[in-house]
DNA sequence: CCATCCGCTGTACAGATTGCCCAGCGGATT
DNA sequence: AATCCGCTGGGCAATCTGTACAGCGGATGG
């Protein structure tokens, strides 16, 4: 479950080269192929590492506008809501949180008009009470995990 | 820009079976394999794809608790509060916003006890006015790109 | 102190994949 | 009608993968 120095040094390694192959990160991390790709193994079945899936630029795909809403929900109507935003594509993500809301989703759309839309949509839905709206203007730190990575590392020397 | 509907099929099919090659990929599709070599070339030189990094579950590195605060900055702060912040492993990503908040950032920590200490070192930090905080209880839709992807692939069929 | 277990190393081999190249073809554009 | 462009299908050498094996050293337990 916890990773050691090696673990960390592989993922970092992955993550700033991911098409690199077993063989050449068991050469830049300098240990044998067979290790790199037990590590590999255990990572995976650890669940540490989830996948190798694409990340895909939501901004590319024509959606360049992101905000987040939250959300405030009439009791017991949680699971219903919850299938509700399932269905909509522009809700990258949803969480049900602690306290002022009870959800909190994040959402994307092609401009803010668009916004409009699809805030209407995720809020035109009996069982949601009210909705407020943080549209997202700069991204200074985007989604990384590196840096977790190097202290979980470092924590299990 | 736009992706096509083969373009769509091909990130679906990498996001679910990450694993395959250029070769694999060719055969699923039906299409010949320097065709999926032209694509993906062209969805990375676009920025569509920006890479198959590995996907960590920071709940398997030893944090699984997550938690996003809203912050209310100083006026002028802003580069100082996002320089600091940055510099917290346990910040995975942060936003500036519209709204009530002027920033939003996702948090994560090793216990609800362990999430004192973070917020302490996230708000410790002269700029930072007020900051509220939402514990996520659950991930009903854990951050996805697939539907969003057949949305946009289907509008430039 | 000795036996055992476990992870890492270094090596080996067949089979599959990659990167790269090319000629031909059909649809769309001009 | 000429041209451009993307896709096809094929081929080639170089590389990598999956898998296996024996040896080695540190840690564990008796």
């Amino acid at each position: 479950m916890a990773i050691d120095h090696l673990d960390g040094r592989l993922i970092v390694l992955l993550a700033r080269e991911p098409r690199i192959g077993v063989l050449e990160a068991s050469r830049r991390l300098g240990v044998a192929r067979g290790t790199v790709q037990a590590r590999l193994d255990r990572l995976q079945s650890n669940g540490v590492i989830r996948g190798f899936g694409p990340a895909v630029d939501p901004a590319a795909l024509g959606y360049p506008v992101t905000a987040f809403a939250t959300l405030e929900i009439k009791q017991g109507q949680g699971a219903d809501v919850r299938a509700h935003l399932a269905g909509v594509p522009e809700v990258l993500e949803l969480h049900t949180t602690t306290g002022h809301g009870d959800m909190l989703c994040r959402l994307v759309a092609r401009s803010n008009a668009d916004l409009q839309r699809v805030i209407d949509r995720v809020v035109g839905f009996d069982g949601i009470v009210r909705a407020s709206t943080a549209i997202v203007m700069e991204n200074p730190v985007p989604l990384r995990i590196i840096p977790l990575v190097e202290q979980a590392a470092e924590d299990n020397d």
